[in-house]
DNA sequence: CTGTATCCGATATGATACTG
DNA sequence: CAGTATCATATCGGATACAG
């Protein structure tokens, strides 16, 4: 906790840190596409990620103010998740980045193609 | 390594595990404001971080292409480091990210103003 | 000046098992 | 179904000492 007091003065940082677990992206990413998705679904879609690491993700966002929980207390219970208006400004945002890394990765791939046949 | 083969399918992903280290933002600031600075410039301007830890970030951003590295031979040997025109791309994408950050951040002040005197 | 090498401690992730 | 608890491991960041 007190190493991290310096760096945040720059207001990415902050908002860097929130997003960026290893799966964030792709779970915000996830829930602007589906709109509405359950614990399951999300486990479902990201193939090798773990309960806790979900659950500890999905928290934090929560705590962030970027993802809803709705919770039905059935039998069994119900949990469905959504991105709220915060979320979804996040993804405009996002997407941006997207864009960005898209591009950069069809000019290496020209490059790539040019001067290397097998890479593998 | 092993660990983050599947959420890569998500192009943010990887952009973002390149300029997450703790202060790679920050250093992105530095380099887009002054255009060009030395490894001990950097150093001064970001109190508390390591040699090591400095040294990291600039490889790993050296290795994405978004920092050059400008390597004098001279005694003492003198190097600068400046953005790519990629790390250019990716500080106005980084903006949009910061004008986000800050509105939260002014949301967040109204509210913690109105129901809340002192917080410290 | 600009790094590299090492050791250490904190943190985060992954797997598994278990609960409401 | 939706988590929580626990342990083991890996990686990372920090400090220090040393080198080209």
């Amino acid at each position: 906790m007190a190493a991290k007091e310096d760096h945040t003065q720059c207001p990415m940082e902050s908002i860097l840190g929130q997003i960026m677990g290893p799966w964030t992206p792709y779970i915000l990413w996830l829930l602007s596409n589906e709109n509405s998705l359950r614990f399951g679904e999300i486990t479902a879609r990201i193939p090798g990620i773990s309960a806790k690491v979900l659950t500890d993700r999905l928290r934090k966002l929560e705590a962030s103010g970027l993802v809803h929980r709705d919770y039905q207390p059935t039998v069994p219970p119900t949990v469905y998740y959504s991105l709220t208006e915060r979320g979804a400004e996040l993804h405009s945002v996002l997407q941006g980045l997207n864009e960005v890394a898209v591009r950069w990765d069809e000019e290496d791939r020209e490059k790539e193609g040019k001067s290397e046949i097998a890479a593998e």
